[in-house]
DNA sequence: ACCTATTCGAACTTTTTCGAACGTTTTTTT
DNA sequence: AAAAAAACGTTCGAAAAAGTTCGAATAGGT
């Protein structure tokens, strides 16, 4: 069995499970554990995953959207508000918006009046927050859960007759030349599926999220209209993303 | 089981809970309770959560469960929750159970342990309810909200090709001659499919419900396998209704 | 044949997990 | 409110599991 064939079986199943162990993947291989944690040692070089004791797990940053409840969403919890107000500003009544699953557009939700507004999200804790605002028209493409979203949709072709104004669109990693990238696949059909649908995109990121490219691409920046980041952005960053298709926007 | 993987489910039940238990997590993951200590204590020292005797609170300032939700339904809740512990005799770990919306079906979910289990539902608040619940698998048709409940028959064809073992069920009325009533017709489409999906049908109904009609009928009486309700039924009212297919349960 | 990358063996170190005895806090009983 | 009981926590240390380092054997490519 080749090294790369191994790498590849190990993040499909990082993918699935979130962690994975050493011994399970050696016995499954056949191979000595020396040679998993040899593997581990080069895929977390490349920053695809985070070593631990016994195996590995899906690296902080890259797992982050797909767990709002982890702690370091918190850190960075000041950024999350600051680009959330600023998204709002886009945000108006009788507007049909989508928000992606993640804890920036969770911060946009906490702060949506309660005023007549028709949402669209797969993320609970979205759901969660929205269910007191009765004015909000709430629409849920179903599927099933996995941490706190709802993926594997059946059926995304409901959602192609949905007519979305305004999506509020997350992404674990932007990267000049990969675009918007995330570590979990589920993910990207429905993300997808929003894009094609929406008139106005706005990619909501805080600083941490630029200059990385996750496990897979799911769209270019060409495809979004505008980027809203905090203060923290280096100016050579800024510079460097000011130049595309998206309009930078810097939350203060 | 990874070390690393248990932190991540103790965080993501602290913030779904507010607090958690060292008793409880050592059953869950099957260690002692000594290892659970260390796993608190080192995500104590990261500033994740803080310890308290017994267990751990989050420790930013909510000690509190995050419960934004609307006033619930508390009319006859002594009863509902007699007829959800009842009905909770029905559920064994691996079942896939759909839960029909309303108080008596949340307090099923209340009551659910967190193992092995698929549920689906259309309801809100039973969806938060069973967010901290990870080893529930959680399965949404969608929609878009009326109330706290995802209607609309989008995706009911999606519903079709699952394999419901039990289905708990709700009603707004039931009656001899009328059967199954509710008064808004959105949700009958729902109901049907869910009724033609499960292969056991368990109908909770608090005493009040019975002989009385609500405005749409949805279903008879012969559709119904268990018929769970409270001790407040009349004798009256349990002749009547003993003599049918469906076999009438009152909960102690 | 030479170089390089992969895989593994073996001795040694670290981390994790847990048992058991002994304090401490909380709850119940009197 | 004091005493007793139960539950919880701490310390010490040991056994098991996992990781590390070093170096050697193997296989592929040039």
């Amino acid at each position: 069995m080749l090294a790369a064939a191994r790498h590849q079986i190990i993040l499909e199943r990082l993918l699935a499970e979130g962690a994975v162990q050493v011994s399970e993947l050696s016995e499954r291989f056949g191979v000595t554990p020396k040679t998993i944690r040899e593997d581990l040692e080069k895929l977390e070089e490349k920053g695809l995953l985070r070593r631990t004791h016994g195996g590995a797990v899906a690296s902080a940053e890259e797992a982050e959207p797909m767990l709002p409840l982890q702690i370091p969403n918190t850190k960075h919890l000041s950024e999350k508000e600051a680009i959330a107000r600023h998204a709002l500003r886009y945000i108006q009544p009788n507007d049909v918006i989508a928000l992606d699953a993640g804890s920036t557009t969770l911060e946009i939700a906490k702060r949506l009046p309660n005023e007549p507004l028709t949402v669209l999200t797969n993320d609970l804790l979205i759901m969660q927050e929205l269910i007191g605002k009765d004015r909000i028209r709430l629409v849920v493409p179903g599927g099933y859960r996995q941490r706190n979203v709802l993926i594997g949709n059946e059926a995304l072709d409901w959602l192609n007759r949905l007519n979305v104004q305004k999506l509020f669109l997350t992404a674990t990693g932007i990267h000049e030349k990969y675009g918007l990238t995330v570590f979990t696949g589920e993910l990207i059909d429905l993300k997808k599926a929003y894009m094609t649908n929406a008139r106005e995109i706005y990619c909501v990121a805080d600083h941490t999220k630029f200059d990385r490219a996750a496990l897979l691409t799911f769209a270019s920046l060409d495809e979004v209209d505008v980027l809203i980041t905090d203060a923290g952005l280096t100016d050579d960053a800024v510079r460097r993303y000011e130049g595309g298709r998206a309009t930078l926007e810097r939350a203060l």
